[in-house]
This record gives structure tokens, sequence and C-alpha cells, in this order.
DNA sequence: TCTAAATAAGTGTATATACACATAATATTA
DNA sequence: TAATATTATGTGTATATACACTTATTTAGA
């Protein structure tokens, strides 16, 4: 017994499929413009360096807060930006508290990639056109009252 | 050296950072309604049934372009909608090709969790508001001339 | 002060994603 | 027809994501 048409139909129109859709689309734009930088980077980790460049000794629940990143995805992300030698993290007074923070190579490779992020980002813009700023809007509008 | 305020300024603006982070929140909102359906489906895996319940023995590339996912992702999607009994998959006279179809189990699944799905769908309706439309279009306009 | 609650972070497991490369089958062409 | 090109798909590897559970540390309360 196949799904009612009608019901199907709907489930075309599913929000969360065209936003994965999306995601994934303008993910692979940035990544590609990324990739011509010479690093071996991606826009994900882009965004997680510059909000931990933005914040001092930030703990990862602070990070991840400001990421509105699930706490473990965050936790094996950092792995990774370790393992790179962009961020190193340690331990302050209170031991529960992990701090991260960007090393002068973190640093460094955020200005090198800056020009090539630059371009995805414009051909990105280039194709909401005018909607640009209704369509920023409408994220974080989703980012901050889905919860 | 730090990066210049400037670069960083613009860089917490980022089109890709916010898509993910939509993309993240949006899909967390509809796995926790479809988790209340009792079955152990996501709303990945529900787009990519919709989808293959819309063609009769469609090919891997054929179902990957309909969903504009990389072939070899939804390789390893399919692989757990096959254990998960929602999809067959068969080799046809040309044996280059892989038909796709889903299972009795798969429509039935498809009906049992649509109206969880339906919450989901209607509680970011909600939010977007009077945007919903022009929302929607945009996502259209990234998904169909991003590449 | 000793114990229980609260807080911060890590781990196990499973799925999602995509690039580079490999394999298999069919079609084309010399 | 044998060699080559094309087409369809799979695999290796690495990263991203998140839920359930665990561990470690500190704080609060009896």
């Amino acid at each position: 017994m196949d799904i009612e048409i009608k019901k199907r139909l709907e489930l075309t129109n599913c929000l969360c499929a065209s936003m994965r859709q999306s995601s994934r689309n303008i993910s692979q734009i940035y990544n590609k413009h990324l990739k011509a930088s010479g690093e071996k980077i991606n826009a994900n980790q882009v965004s997680i360096l510059v909000t931990i460049s933005q914040v001092d000794d930030g703990s990862i629940n602070n990070i991840s807060n400001l990421l509105k990143m699930e706490r473990t995805t965050l936790t094996r992300n950092l792995n990774v930006l370790k393992k790179a030698g962009w961020v190193k993290s340690n331990t302050g007074s209170d031991g529960r508290f992990t701090y991260i923070n960007l090393t002068a190579k973190g640093n460094k490779v955020l200005s090198k990639v800056f020009p090539h992020w630059s371009k995805a980002q414009e051909q990105v813009k280039k194709i909401l056109g005018e909607e640009l700023d209704s369509f920023q809007k409408n994220l974080k509008n989703i980012n901050t009252n889905l919860i």
C-alpha cells in the first residue's frame, strides 16, 4: 500500500530537506574556494577558528554555545583543529574547564584563507541578490528561535 | 599576529556557517518529532525514502540527482535504509545499473511517520511566518543555481 | 568533613558527507 | 573482434553530527 499522493506531495516540500540540501551545496562552494588557498581547511573549520579567535580562554561549553554546535560535536571538531596545530587547549585552576585558544599558526591560516573565503561569500551573495538581507534575517531567526 | 578586526567581522557573517547552523537546528527539531513516532528514523532518511517512492526503478545516479546529494553519500545512506528493510535494490539487464525501490515496510514507515514530520514542518513554518514563501524561494534558488 | 548534587568534558556508537580512487559492465572504434 | 572509452557504482579515508552514557572535578548540604 503506497503512501497517499497528498502526503507525498507535502513531504516533497520538506523544509529540513531543502535546508540540508542548501547546506551541502553552499558548503561545497566554500570548500572549493578554500581548497585554492593550498591549505587543507574547510568552511566549518574556518567558522570554528573565527569563533575561537573572538574569545579569550573560552571553554568548550562557551564556544559550543556561540557556535550553537552540540558540545560533543565541537569536541570532535576541535581534535582535528588541534591535530592541524591551529588550536591549543589548557586546563585552568578549576580542573573541570578546558580553555581553548588559537595558536599563531591558527591565526596565520585564518588570514591566509580569508580572500578565498571572501570569493565564496561573494558568489553566494550574488545568487541571493537583493534577497540577501531577508534571507540572512530568516536564518538568524531560525537559529535564535528554534529550540 | 592576529587577524585584522575587519576581516574577522566579515567572517562572522559567513553565510555557510549560518546555513550549516540552521541545518543542524532544523534537523534536530525534525528528528525529535520523528523520534516520537517510535521508529528509528531521521529527517534525512525520510526525504530519501520519499524521493525513492516517486520514481520507479530509479538508479543511484537518478536518485542522487533528484536529491542533489553526492552519489557516494547516497550509496552509504542507502546501505542504512536497506539494513532497516525500507529499501531494496536490484540489477537490471544493463549490469551497470542498480535499481532502487521502496519495500512494503518502507512505504508503511513513511505513512506512519508522516504526522510527526508534519508537526515539525508546522513548527518551522510558524517561526518563518509570512517570510515562508520568500525563504523557500531562496532555498530553491540556491539549490538550483549554485553549481 | 563526608557525601550527594551539580558542572564540565570525554567516549561509544551510529549516521551523514564528500573527495580520490578502484572496479565492473557496456559501448565505441580502429 | 580486440583495445579503448564511457558509464555506473563501490571503497578508502577523513571529517561532521548527535544521542546516550561515562568520567572527573568542584560545590553544596547534612
